[in-house]
DNA sequence: GTGGTCTAGACCACA
DNA sequence: GTGGTCTAGACCACG
């Protein structure tokens, strides 16, 4: 994996790192049992402080995606998320109006969304088990 | 056009406020020449701080959203934009790629996340004219 | 509210800090959108670095305790928990399991424990409203 | 006995060793005078480097639930300790409300604490022999 | 070697 | 004033 940041971006630079995890896992370039970058070489690697790589590792940590184990590293989860349903519909919701509503603001139709979106659900690796609209067990 | 903010959020208020404003245009609540509350009603309605309202009206400002006009107030534009066509492709990629990643790592499969799309695609007052995939002239 | 940490003690003191605030929620001591003690008071109060409170304040904030805004402050949410079912009640059984375990190895028979629970149960202000084995809604 | 650890866990591999062990004695699955296996076999078995199983044998020596015999190995001694009154109570008590103020914020009520306290009881032998509040002699 | 905790102190954004 | 981010660097605990 290749993670990379724009310190000059608005979005901090933990965020950044956290998200490019979250997608290479999602598009299966990581898996479960997959050990991350060490919090000192990522650093290293992306010139910022190892702090900031802990933080976004935190985030990644109470998000359940990865686990981290002392003097072991860093593991990506098989876990699903341990949110309820409610929280998770919300979630959903919220993200989709924002982009939506962003897009309105765009200039962009309902038909550009919508191929917006189908090209980028092509990117990610979806378990192949259905999944019907009830929350995974945990 | 009803506004309110939630001060147990973790989001700014001010983008609460503008957010709403967005989201009151995209469903036609509001539409181009509509004159929004001054900041002080507003501030007071919300009993927020008037600076704060005042941030959001300037965010919503700098993106085309409304116009200040000296001594009359906000008023909406319409859905403009002042960005060129390649910064708005890389937006709402964005939107969408954020969107999609996060609802793989809540458990959403890619027929869950058409539909949230979809359904929140209806809330939404597009303009009947049709849209090429080139920005609108300005 | 009053808190205080043992700079000396094994756990570490962002978790006492923690705690402590869980602690008082719990109590009833602090109620949904009381204010907590800002991050450099508490910090000064303590004796600890203000990076230590954020730190106490991030667990609390990612277990949803409480809620920070910028420029505002710290508040606790009436929110409950977002975890789903099957997460809450693992918790709930390691938390109970290890209870019993440590307790067995510390010579104490049934009995005492159930006296112990029913001991610290009383400390707690639990709300009113009836709840049934399903998750609250959220 | 049956000893596993989860690789991808956060609690450390130590613990978890150490805390099946204890786990194992509470239920009576292991009695006073069984043989603990050798550090190396367990080592081996669980894949795990030896200097691990050494710290969590250490860890139940400490606490008194094993011994070590030079060159026969490690024996469970049974549920001693080698605290004192004061320190047991104050050790039970802090179990306890951690597990109440944990639960409270998990959104459970008392009955169904005590509920979960009261079948995890259920699983532990305790010895016939009455006990009183003091601590048994040793 | 790994991550975990804590300190110290800078600079920015929100209300 | 508040919290948010980032840096720098110390020391400890796990494997």
């Amino acid at each position: 994996m290749l993670f990379h940041v724009d310190p000059l971006a608005a979005e901090p630079i933990f965020e950044q790192i956290a998200f490019q995890v979250k997608g290479a896992v999602a598009r299966g370039e990581m898996k479960p049992g997959d050990r991350l970058p060490s919090v000192r070489d990522l650093a290293r690697t992306l010139a910022v402080n190892p702090n900031t790589v802990v933080k976004a590792y935190d985030v990644l940590t109470a998000e359940g995606v990865i686990v981290r184990r002392q003097g072991a590293g860093c593991f990506v989860t098989g876990a699903e998320t341990t949110l309820g349903d409610a929280a998770r519909e919300k979630r959903l919701a919220a993200l989709v109006e924002r982009t939506v509503t962003e897009a309105y603001h765009l200039g962009y139709g309902p038909a550009e969304v919508k191929e917006a979106l189908t090209r980028a659900l092509k990117e990610v690796r979806f378990p192949k088990a259905a999944r019907g609209r009830s929350r995974r067990s945990s």
